[in-house]
DNA sequence: TTGACGGTACGAAACCTTTCGTATATGGTC
DNA sequence: GACCATATACGAAAGGTTTCGTACCGTCAA
């Protein structure tokens, strides 16, 4: 048995974090689903998605399904839990490790709708009721 | 009379965000100053220090003032004007662009104090007054 | 005046990110 | 089988970030 040290994953680059936005809203794609959808918005060439893609295998960020000629990539962390590594990581860069402080300057520094700001309070509701999570 | 087209200041990566916090936190200083700072935590060498000040200087983040023989450098930009592009390019990249999202992230992925939930639905009452910022 | 000290300037290496050209393989169609 | 469309693999260039060695300059004290 092999022990596996699961490293924590590195922080996605950029390109990288475009790129997983679509596996998150698509679920496994291939480079061509994936480069499609990028073109909408971007345009960057389909080798340059295909190679990142093989770059963020490497890094674990995406797993790969190879039995297929063309390959199945599906993110390796979920959408959430890689929003929370941001966030602290962003916590840690630029808010002196206090998520609550970067949490009062998203809010103080943007216009919120009023149904969001409820939307904030009843989960702080929920927090405070120690229904953590 | 010159035009100064107000370029907006670029994303400041890493390292020089170390050298930010420093900056804001002791107000302008020499890059002996901001060295000796970070050398509580990191151990990078002067002239590195000096480099990305340097660098900090022509990307605009930094200012410096070379009357004396060691310049005094002073951050461009606040502290909190900083935090607020930051999570605005966080809110950007990873959470379809809705501070909203990423506040909501931000607070239930978290264990933030009693205190801290006090103080964000406080803020969150005088947000709702229309007393934006 | 000269040397030691502490400062800036500069260049370059090492590494990472992003890009894409080109080579090569594979699968389906005529 | 030969061809074509479409895939992956690979290498390398271009640009950005981080690091530091080395050169050079000014100041001050002996």
């Amino acid at each position: 048995m092999t022990i596996m040290t699961e490293r924590p994953l590195p922080r996605p680059t950029d390109a990288e974090l475009a790129i997983l936005g679509v596996l998150w809203e698509r679920g496994p794609s291939t480079v061509r689903d994936v480069h499609d959808a990028l073109a909408e918005t971007q345009d960057t060439g389909y080798t340059t998605v295909l190679k990142l893609m093989q770059i963020m295998t490497e890094k674990g960020l995406v797993v790969r399904d190879e039995t297929q000629r063309a390959h199945i990539y599906e993110a390796r962390s979920t959408e959430q839990r890689t929003q929370r590594q941001l966030l602290t990581d962003l916590a840690d860069r630029a808010f002196g490790g206090s998520p609550a402080r970067l949490v009062m300057q998203a809010l103080s520094g943007r216009k919120a709708s009023a149904e969001e700001l409820t939307e904030i309070r009843q989960l702080l509701d929920r927090l405070e009721k120690g229904d953590a999570k």
